[in-house]
DNA sequence: CATGAATGAGGTTTCATTCAT
DNA sequence: TATGAATGAAACCTCATTCAT
């Protein structure tokens, strides 16, 4: 029962349970598992209910479509994805009172990607397997981006600009840096070589540095 | 017929030119097409061979299976996009003559790897999609990093690093850092924002700056 | 339904009676029947769900593999073709009571087998149509003869030639002759010349003749 | 070359040599061999193709369909199979000089039969095992029996009958239980169990002799 | 609410045959 | 004459979805 607890955690938002029965979640469980390890278009539906012990025409009484299946898994995993920037009071809290310093922003940023990229690896591998294939997913996940974590980004990073810690390249260009050295982190530790030896708490003060190093305004940049 | 070409381009190995017919062009360019835009398991033989404007059965006289018309697109994707490793005499060029320090290095690398991936985006979009799905491409690929680029890779870092460009942190960090902010950007502005408006000389050099004020020995490396 | 009965009696094994849904039965009385008419390699499924009024996806529900179908007609067949000798009892009996000589033995054998040809003719027909082209049915055939039809066949025809009614030529040869008859008379009845105008009786009596006349202890053989 | 012999003696008709060139004996030579093994509907033409080593639209110039090439092999094999009995002078010749006896005749038979089953063993198992599923066979089959080998066996059957060695049976049942008898020894001594340890002069002699003994006028024929 | 038999459209693959070379 | 690339119909089989129980 509590192997589960990730997925209702997972599907939950705004802090309200999801009222989900037994055999919904062990539908779940067993796609997602499906889904990561051979790719939504080439797992069927049988497979799906035979691993997860039910009938077939169970999950279509709880999913209407295939595709409705996948969506409940990828749908709740894009916000979770983006979940930091999706709090309202977000970026006031970034400037007023948390973090003195964009490094401090980006640790806590990284550590919190950390976990949560640990938490729900399987359902965030089938999210960015499946964004290439359907334009769906694509659409919703463009527009969350654009609308709650650019702007928001955006602010603390022009934030940290007028305050002299970065340099004054493009936003954009920092954003992009900042996001893929985070994520190119996470892949490489958690898809591309998970069996590595890891020293994480090193590696990720390292990905810090790396990256504060990169980004600071200091002598030397374009000079 | 010039069309085609990049494909002759792309299928070649050691510089031979390789035969394929009118017919196999076809069918090639419009199962890449398709397997970049739906992916492999979703995209249908009969679509293919509608696209590509020949008979079903044609696609199996060229191909024993479906996977072997894959496999025909990913493997010289696979050899292309590590070919700068290849080379016989590539580690020692880097050292003798050709790069001055790893900056001029890696300026290098990320414009070859730009122009590659400009010319072939299609086919490296399946490769990198259907990795994740097929077993014997993930440990071809697998086999290939390790013995051509990881340990050409290594040398060069420990060369710049003993010359003292470089900091004194683990090699595997440096090199992951290096591949992660090239494929990074790679990633974002030929797949993930291609319609943005990218000054891609500007972005490069940013990118490439970044880069090595990330990795430079300085003050301030865990000081 | 009543027409089913003999299908069902088939494939039933010590006696439990065999569940079979009105589709399947349906799907094995078309597929006895194409395949005895037009063998297994050259009748498609398609023509079989036809026939049997089903869906050509109802079929694989049930059978795996078209080769499963025909093997679920096969098998069946192959142990009621030889039921008489896997009684545990039947030597016993032989010996015993119930048969004085090697031609009562004989007529009840002859007559036994008539009417199980008569029952399932054609299944008949496939098991010895296909037993040339599957190495997998051969083998069992000869396994089941090996076990049981050949050793208790030798148990009887060595007890009638100690009893001095069959000639001492060699047991196996004795067995030859025996099936040899038999499943001559049994071919030419109801499979070469089914229209000729038979006298099953007299015909049956004189094989029984026959193959006693042929086989007796008597002057002459060999003399 | 020596090895085509027998094909090309096979195909010969009233001792006309018949022209064939070296492909044309190679497909015929693998396509004999692959329809005995898994039967015609089952062997593809590119398979035939293959082994013959010839290319798959060599077969069909001389051979306009598949079911040509079958009949090429099988109308032969099938005058082949009743040969004696097609010659002109042969019931004379039974008669006036050669055979002064039933048992003369059926020894000289079973030994002809069983060299030709011998000599061409692979294009009679192509026949036999076809002749249940192509009507076109099968009739040509029975004209060329009734009118030529039934005939004349009835002629033969009636003359011994009449000279007292045969049993007064119906003369269908004498040519049904000869046959059978022959046809049984052969089927058994090169289909069935071609692999156990055989001494054909012997079985031979015992075959002729369980015939005669079923067959003879004697005592006990139903007394 | 759960089941699993049934469906039929569509998937990959094979095949006999044709035809330009 | 011989080839083998090309064809497209049809083969076997899978699949998402429905529905009576």
């Amino acid at each position: 029962m509590n192997e589960q607890q990730w997925l209702k955690e997972l599907l939950q938002r705004n802090g309200e349970d999801v009222k989900l029965s037994e055999k919904q979640i062990k539908i779940l469980q067993a796609a997602i598992e499906m889904f990561a390890e051979k790719g939504y278009a080439a797992t069927s539906t049988s497979e799906i209910a035979k691993r997860a012990g039910v009938a077939e025409g169970t999950i279509f009484r709880h999913y209407k479509t295939k595709k409705d299946l996948l969506l409940a898994i990828v749908t709740p995993t894009l916000f979770k994805s983006v979940a930091p920037f999706l709090a309202k009071e977000f970026v006031k809290e970034v400037f007023e009172s948390q973090y003195q310093s964009y490094e401090d922003f980006i640790r806590a940023l990284l550590r919190n990607r950390y976990q949560f990229v640990k938490k729900y690896l399987p359902a965030i591998r089938v999210f960015w397997q499946e964004i290439a294939f359907h334009a769906e997913i694509k659409e919703q996940f463009q527009r969350i981006f654009t609308t709650h974590v650019y702007q928001k980004f955006k602010q603390i990073v022009e934030h940290f600009q007028e305050k002299g810690e970065l340099t004054a390249i493009p936003v954009d260009s920092v954003i992009r840096m900042t996001i893929t050295t985070i994520a190119g982190f996470l892949l490489t530790r958690f898809i591309v070589l998970p069996d590595y030896d890891w020293d994480d708490e090193a590696e990720m003060e390292r990905t810090v540095q790396f990256l504060m190093h990169g980004l600071s305004k200091k002598d030397g940049w374009f000079a």
